[in-house]
DNA sequence: ATGCCTTGCTTAGCAAGA
């Protein structure tokens, strides 16, 4: 089974390079971050002529996150239940295997934090607790699970172009590590490094100050999985090929197989 | 570096992203 997480900066400004990608990478499962729409404006017709299923919760202007699958999913989940958001940034749904097992996919765009000391900060801290309370509960029903999304969030230095400089800035605080640490604790894998990676591999670059033509940029889209997923990976990259598209995302999308 | 670029919302400049 083939998983990827990409956010796509208003999927009205990017629809036609998803659906490129995804003929040319079609993967049993797409989360999508960030997609600037109302509920009612999701590009559903588009999709499903190029016969592609979603499930999504749409937000005006601000935040959004859909599944893009071929199969229609089961028990799909808007948002996290044991935590009140206004914002939209979590969706969740149940797939089958080719081997007819059930894997939970869960997509999400983890709140920016803005700065370290800013309001925003405070709730994207209340909102990382509300994602572990939850996923320990996803987590005790669900063998096979992967969390996907743009987590906002480095792992270490690895993942940063220039940690000196940034170190302690927004995506490289302790506290943010130290949530995404404790997401790991529950029982969750690190998809890309189960595989090996070139150095300095990012999956978001700046807009600015040509960003990725010097590939100053971040690693801070990841999928997450369980024992059962991690022993049956064989392959994870991010494709940095649609970052070099005309009006391209400043996100590259993740990827990762798993003979389930 | 209170900058750079790209979105949406609104129609000129702000909010937000990361």
């Amino acid at each position: 089974m083939k998983f990827a997480t990409w956010n796509v900066n208003s999927l009205n400004i990017r629809l036609q390079q998803v659906l490129d990608w995804l003929e040319a990478n079609p993967v049993d499962v797409l989360a999508l971050q960030e997609l600037k729409l109302a509920q009612d404006k999701f590009p559903v017709d588009a999709l499903n002529e190029a016969g592609w299923q979603a499930s999504w919760l749409g937000q005006k202007t601000y935040n959004g996150v859909a599944l893009i699958s071929k199969q229609i999913p089961t028990n799909v989940v808007q948002n996290n239940p044991h935590f009140t958001d206004e914002q939209s940034r979590l969706i969740a749904g149940t797939f089958r295997s080719e081997s007819d097992k059930k894997v939970r996919v869960i997509g999400g765009y983890f709140p920016n934090g803005q700065a370290p000391d800013s309001d925003k900060f405070v709730y994207k801290m209340a909102w990382l607790d509300g994602l572990r309370k939850w996923l320990s509960l996803e987590l005790a029903v669900h063998e096979r699970l992967v969390v996907m999304g743009d987590y906002n969030i480095t792992f270490d230095a690895a993942d940063v172009w220039d940690p000196a400089t940034l170190e302690g800035t927004i995506h490289c605080t302790d506290q943010e590590r130290t949530q995404l640490q404790a997401l790991i604790d529950l029982g969750l894998h690190d998809g890309l490094r189960l595989c090996a990676q070139p150095d300095k591999s990012f999956s978001w670059w700046d807009y600015r100050d040509f960003g990725f033509k010097r590939n100053r940029g971040m690693r801070i889209d990841h999928i997450l999985v369980t024992k059962a997923i991690k022993d049956a990976t064989t392959a994870a990259f991010i494709d940095k090929t649609p970052r070099a598209n005309e009006r391209p995302s400043d996100h590259a999308p993740v990827v990762l197989e798993a003979a389930l």
